[in-house]
DNA sequence: GCCAACGTTGGC
DNA sequence: GCCAACGTTGGC
């Protein structure tokens, strides 16, 4: 029996690859490549397991915002960029023999129909402890808890 | 193993 | 574009 589904958050500048890309790939379905932090790493590595949900944010744009959900739909194996020359992630100390860097795949649920800014969340009491809104927080994959996911959703109007 | 210098992230 | 917060690197 599988174990229980975990709920993370994921991050990505939306003008290199956004939850707009994301829906225009083959299936939904994209591997979430380029991650090149060792605790995100991890999180992919060892933790995110088939059916986990992923809350997909925009960083780096005029309003950071979470903009929809994902799902995991396949578990970590080598992220191949790493060994690209031409890759902007690329890493010389990563290798087919021995990689260092991991991704996995994952694939669209829903495009919130309004986004749920940053600013927003912030207000939000149920939300309060979440790493997202911790000042100084840089973690591109980070876990979520249970109840931050489904306020989210709820905020959104989602399921 | 400390820590200063540097590079990066990311909100504003 | 600024800059605070953070992660990584490398000299010692």
């Amino acid at each position: 029996m599988a174990k229980e589904q975990k709920f993370w958050l994921v991050k990505t500048e939306p003008e290199s690859f956004s939850i707009q890309d994301l829906a225009k790939e083959p299936k939904q379905t994209a591997c979430w490549s380029g991650v090149r932090n060792y605790q995100a790493r991890n999180f992919m590595r060892d933790e995110m397991q088939l059916g986990d949900r992923v809350l997909v944010y925009h960083s780096s744009t005029e309003e950071p915002a979470v903009v929809g959900t994902a799902a995991v739909v396949r578990e970590s194996y080598a992220d191949d960029t790493a060994w690209n020359k031409k890759d902007h992630h690329y890493d010389a100390a990563s290798t087919p023999d021995n990689p260092r860097w991991f991704m996995v795949d994952i694939k669209l649920e829903q495009i919130f129909e309004s986004p749920l800014p940053l600013a927003k969340l912030r207000g939000v009491p149920a939300l309060k402890h979440m790493e997202l809104l911790r000042k100084g927080s840089r973690l591109s994959v980070q876990p979520v808890r249970k109840s931050e996911f489904e306020a989210i959703l709820k905020l959104a109007g989602a399921n």
